[in-house]
DNA sequence: TTTT
DNA sequence: TTTT
């Protein structure tokens, strides 16, 4: 009924970019979250969070954010389950972000970052037009998600679509 | 550096409390979040996020959650790593919550709902008295916690402790 | 750059439903949400919180939110400034949503509440057809508009649209 | 029942420091937050939202925190109300922070960023030593409180405590 | 000005 | 698997 989840952290890496069948952008990439406070033994832990941000917002994203930068993501958690070639059931964890804010090394417009989930490119977003020419290269699989334990690859279809 | 998730969903089953080996409770269940809007093929899926809540509020959850509730919970997002019998990796995502609100059914005091993470069990919190000892009967293991897929139990320790 | 708030509070009056000079639905109520905990006196506080509710949401507010019921808001807090009638600058600080739930007393489809933001009314929403004509009969104005003190009306127009 | 905002932007202006009648500091500033869209003129708005911080974490935002820095807040919005000298009752919106993040020109720490409402300082707390004595120079009041738009102070009381 |  |  509700599902809100807002982080800041460091990217782990460069975020990937990938293109659905109908060329629809995702972009994927790692947060490293570090907790409030240390643990028992005095160590300092850190979460890492997978994130996927679709369409424009993705693309912005691949294009400005890279590894090591810190970003505000917000958006909603979500578990996909699937089960992997074992047949044991596996749960994934990510957040779907609808709004990312670079908060370093911004460019000169002082802050940087970039909304989705709004007007203007709502409905009216038509492809990736401008970034190339949405090269399924490798079948536009995740066969490196971070999420993915045991080497299945997760397809990504437009079933995945979150709009 | 920030993490913070609120959801509002239902009780997939009742609450399981368990103790640490020094006494501390631990609360879980998992909470059916419906998404917002429909997938590709028209049907309304759900999220099933697992909670867990410590000390006092998670004996609180305990007693007044029940299978089928509706309750708000506002946390943090962790995902835990182990590895499994057969060496895998695997990655578990749970919101340690700090805050639950019970929105149906509430108790005569109009609305129900009990806030953690205050004055008046920080420090001095001292176990669980009242609640009639703590009983490791099964040797304290999540032995069926809903992100465990293979059967392992997990330990539950003082290491687990968020505070 | 970044502004998100979540309440769930009671109302405590029934919506009113006003439009814009265009036509286009607007919603207000106030939230009455009770403090965490009791104050140096021991009483329970409350924050009175106005809430303002756009478009085909803010029409479904006014038909199924009333007096009394409980509801979860999520939007960005936002602060307007105008000078009174004395020249006094007066800041008025309002919620406005783009989420919101319905937590009691929700219809027979368990649970309730509707979600704005999203793809569907985003860009192609025409205006308010079978909500029975946008009767603008008393100027438009919000002429009671609770975070009024002072008795001026405050004109709503096409200028206030947050999209 | 539920009350959760989270923030980010820049401080308007240094924070200002003060402490209640019995020692218990409260520090205050002004977070310029950029609205997500340009409105109907083409400009882009922006909230100046009022923040209030205390015990030791108001302590470390007026240490660390300057005019122009970027800060990410997290509390709950609170509206306070009180007669002004003309008798018109005023209402005042701000945050109570229990979590303040120092997002740019962080210390070498990498991050920057100091945590309230944690356990170490949550009952134990027992003032402000080490701060050179709680100089209640001007009287303790919040006399230049940019939410007060008729001059007239606000005492600031042992009775605003949220705790 | 206020809700349970 | 991981960031500063």
């Amino acid at each position: 009924m509700l599902n809100r989840i807002i982080l800041i952290g460091r990217l782990t890496a460069d975020p990937e970019l990938r293109y659905t069948p109908t060329g629809t952008a995702v972009a994927s990439f790692t947060l490293a979250v570090d907790r409030p406070r240390a643990n028992q033994q005095g160590e300092r832990e850190t979460d890492f969070i997978n994130i996927v941000v679709w369409q424009k917002l993705g693309e912005l994203c691949a294009q400005y954010l890279k590894k090591g930068r810190l970003a505000a993501v917000e958006g909603r958690l979500q578990i996909r389950s699937y089960e992997n070639k074992e047949g044991q059931r596996v749960r994934v964890a990510e957040v779907v972000a609808d709004n990312v804010r670079f908060l370093d090394r911004g460019d000169s417009t002082g802050g940087g970052g970039f909304e989705g989930s709004g007007a203007g490119f709502g409905g009216g977003f038509g492809g990736n037009q401008g970034f190339g020419g949405n090269n399924n290269k490798r079948g536009s699989n995740f066969d490196d998600d971070p999420f993915v334990d045991d080497g299945k690859p997760i397809d990504i279809s437009d079933d995945d679509l979150p709009f």
